[in-house]
DNA sequence: GTAGCTGCAAACGATTTGCAGTGTT
DNA sequence: AACACTGCAAATCGTTTGCAGCTAC
């Protein structure tokens, strides 16, 4: 397991000039090790099992801190809770209102599109910093996955 | 003013079996009347003016209630606070980010689009309710105006 | 050594809730 | 008259802050 991946996170924390704690090390780790967009608490919880010590506070500062770095992204749900997710680049994301879930959707037709469909249109006094489709449904069946193709 | 828009909103909540209270109708009025996509605490400093007793718990309940009945949706903001739209058709939104600014945009061209390349696309197992393209993004002067042409 | 980080507890802002009283149907 | 709706205050939830002690550099 880890110290290959800790070589990552240390020359990623490195690289914006943080300082290299355990906390950030192990709040790093947790977000890319999942594609769950889990929320601050949701990583608390799952940290402070190997980590008693650590506290909720610090979580939400590291992130806040990651987020400024651009480490990581944080994203504003339909229920208005944050969630984190730790891929910084442009993806979209689809809603599962029936589960709660988050899953990142990424096509490179799509991503085409949608680039060719603003460049021709002109925004005036208006600097485009970033742009994504949310897609929201339902799980027809909320046991099972979804397949797109 | 008042009186042939009254008549649109007492059918509105009418044709939802819901009640017609004075909190309801001016709490209706005030959204389908601004395209600024306010919180509700914005709704209510608005509305104290006139209704002094109008309290923001009611304002709150009464936008959750017009939510559930479809009148008006309800749309999370980066900040992670809740916004009140009166459009319920699908369209898309601009955030604004350094004036904090949401703004409706809605293009045939660009529904047609996603719509086209959705169908395309098979989700197995999702059903997709509702999408949309959120455009953020900072105007390069915030004392004026975006044209989008 | 010192600036920056952590943990705790308290504060905060947005939203929700319980309940007694009021209004609509 | 019955039931749904309102207003108030208190409660709750997610998140932030102040500060004293600790740690990486």
């Amino acid at each position: 397991m880890g110290s290959k991946n800790l070589d990552i996170v240390t020359k990623a924390l490195a690289e914006k000039g943080l300082k290299i704690t355990h906390q950030r090390i192990v709040v790093y780790q947790a977000i890319i090790a999942t594609d769950k967009h889990p929320t601050a608490e949701q990583i608390y919880d799952l940290l402070k099992e190997q980590n008693p010590s650590i506290s909720l506070a610090t979580v939400y500062k590291t992130l806040e801190t990651f987020v400024e770095n651009r480490l990581v992204n944080k994203v504003s749900t339909p229920q208005g809770t944050m969630r984190y997710d730790a891929r910084t680049d442009n993806h979209n994301h689809i809603y599962i209102s029936n589960t709660n879930e988050i899953l990142d959707y990424e096509d490179e037709e799509l991503k085409g599109i949608l680039m060719n469909y603003l460049e021709k249109k002109q925004f005036e006094n208006f600097n485009i910093t970033d742009f994504k489709l949310q897609i929201k449904g339902e799980k027809i069946n909320p046991k099972k996955g979804i397949n797109i193709s």
